[in-house]
RNA sequence: GCGUCGGUGGCGGAGUGGUCAAACGCACCUGGCUGUAAACCAGGCGCCCUUGUGGCUACGCAGGUUCGAAUCCUGCCCGGCGCA
């Protein structure tokens, strides 16, 4: 199923990194990469109607295989003709396997651990995990992952065949195959069980991937590329195993996952970009920090995707001048007659919007201030992903210049 | 004027003899958020003190009863309602 195009292609390097700017071809369109997905989980970039993705510079968006299984569900989407007909997207969809759900839900339920931690907490483990998962609504299970939907308790196994399968009936342009995103405090031994267990699943996602094709060839038109996902945790040796395994499957491109030390994301992917193909784009998976984007870029990451921009928008925080983010629910704000960073060029800030009214926005609860704070803090991350693809058009010569 | 009910922290509102610096909301202050269980969550919120099973001042005002009062009694001030 190759299209005539290839699905990516280099189009210059930055002589001083790994960085390089790139071509992502999808049905639905290019992808200019370094570039970030928008994260639109259940077909909806919160507060953001789809009108406004342009203007908030939105190239691809991210959905999520386990919410929409279980909201609308996939047969329903793709009876109403697939995720970009249904949810009239105009941009090209990565959709996630579900399988950070599994951590989200399960190890990560009702813990305040998130898949980046600082190593302080890693090192003294005062929030180990323990396999006491008081009231978690997911399992990992050898053949997959068992959720207990959080809408309504029915029960739901999530298999690599049937994450591949809910993806080609959605219609996703970049599809996931199932990984086990690992709590970053479990301990090596764990790592390396479930990096075998992802690795596994690999195997049966690409399986699986190859039996749909066909079909979806048929009723799409065209066919999605799937991302296989390097794990291993904070372990360098496991990480670069991890890349060996994966880039040497038939797989379209890579997707980088699970869980990471703070402050040192950029080693972890230093390890394993080392270790891919140059040929195939790579994608961090839910990175979104602009120091850790910025960072990743320098390592030769393509794409992200991360909850950070558009979450913060809607709990009132906004990316300043140099991606700071200004608290707006902080009482200097209130007499704050600046627009939120003078150099933007976003909607909100062009607008004539200052801080103070803003920050009033958010006070009350406005719904209109979690839109104009989603707006500009799209709008400022993908400025810097432009920048940075610039930055290395400038410095770069454009070497195979393939397109 | 008589009767009656009531006056609690910035606001609303619990409490009606000790375990009350006073529930709970709201407001306010601050922190967190990295493949979205998240327009969410957490902490603080009388004054002093670095701390605490710490000190001080507090429940309209002034007295009183009691080992002990936001809670009981008396008077006063203020408000709602009813009757004149």
């Amino acid at each position: 199923m190759p299209p005539r195009e290839p699905l990516f292609s280099v189009v210059a390097r930055d002589p001083q990194s790994r960085a390089r700017a790139g071509m992502l071809r999808t049905a639905h369109g290019i992808i200019e990469t370094p570039a970030l997905f928008a994260v639109a989980t259940k077909a909806s970039i919160k507060a953001l109607p789809v009108w406004l993705w342009e203007a908030a510079g939105v190239q691809a968006v991210v959905v999520n295989t386990y919410h929409l299984l279980l909201a609308p569900g996939a047969d329903r989407v793709a009876s109403l003709g697939g995720v970009h007909q249904f949810a009239r997207i105009p941009t090209p969809v990565f959709s996630d396997s579900g399988g950070f759900q599994a951590f989200s839900l399960g190890v990560a339920f009702g813990r305040s651990v998130s898949k980046v931690v600082r190593s302080q907490e890693a090192a003294d483990g005062s929030r180990a995990s323990s396999s006491a998962q008081n009231g978690a609504l997911s399992r990992i299970t050898n053949d997959g992952v068992q959720f207990r939907s959080h809408r309504d308790g029915s029960v739901h196994l999530l298999t690599p065949e049937a994450s591949i399968r809910v993806q080609h009936l959605l219609g996703s342009d970049l599809i996931v195959a199932l990984d086990e995103c690992t709590d970053p405090l479990a301990p090596r031994e764990y790592q390396e069980e479930a990096l075998a267990r992802t690795h596994r699943w690999l195997a049966q996602s690409i399986a699986a991937h190859q039996q749909f094709a066909p079909e979806t060839r048929r009723r799409l038109g065209w066919t999605p590329a799937l991302y296989g996902v390097v794990q291993g945790g904070r372990y360098e040796e496991l990480r670069r195993e991890s890349a060996r395994f994966v880039g040497k499957q038939e797989v379209d491109a890579i997707a980088i996952g699970g869980s990471f030390d703070a402050g040192d994301i950029q080693s972890a992917v230093h390890w394993v970009v080392e270790e891919l193909p140059e040929s195939k784009p790579r994608h961090l998976l839910g990175i979104g920090e602009p120091e850790d984007i910025r960072a990743a870029v320098r390592e030769g990451v393509d794409t992200f995707d991360c909850v950070q921009p558009t979450r913060l928008a809607r709990h009132g925080i906004a990316y300043g001048p140099n991606l700071t983010r200004l608290n707006l629910r902080n009482a200097r704000y209130r007499e704050d007659s600046a627009p939120l960073d003078p150099t933007c060029r976003c909607m909100t800030c062009r607008s004539g919007f200052s801080r103070a009214y803003l920050a009033h926005l958010v006070r009350e609860r406005e719904m209109a201030a979690a839109t104009y704070l989603t707006l500009h803090n799209l709008f400022a991350l993908n400025r810097l992903l432009r920048e940075e693809r610039q930055r290395i058009l400038s410095l770069g010569r454009s070497n195979d210049s393939a397109a």
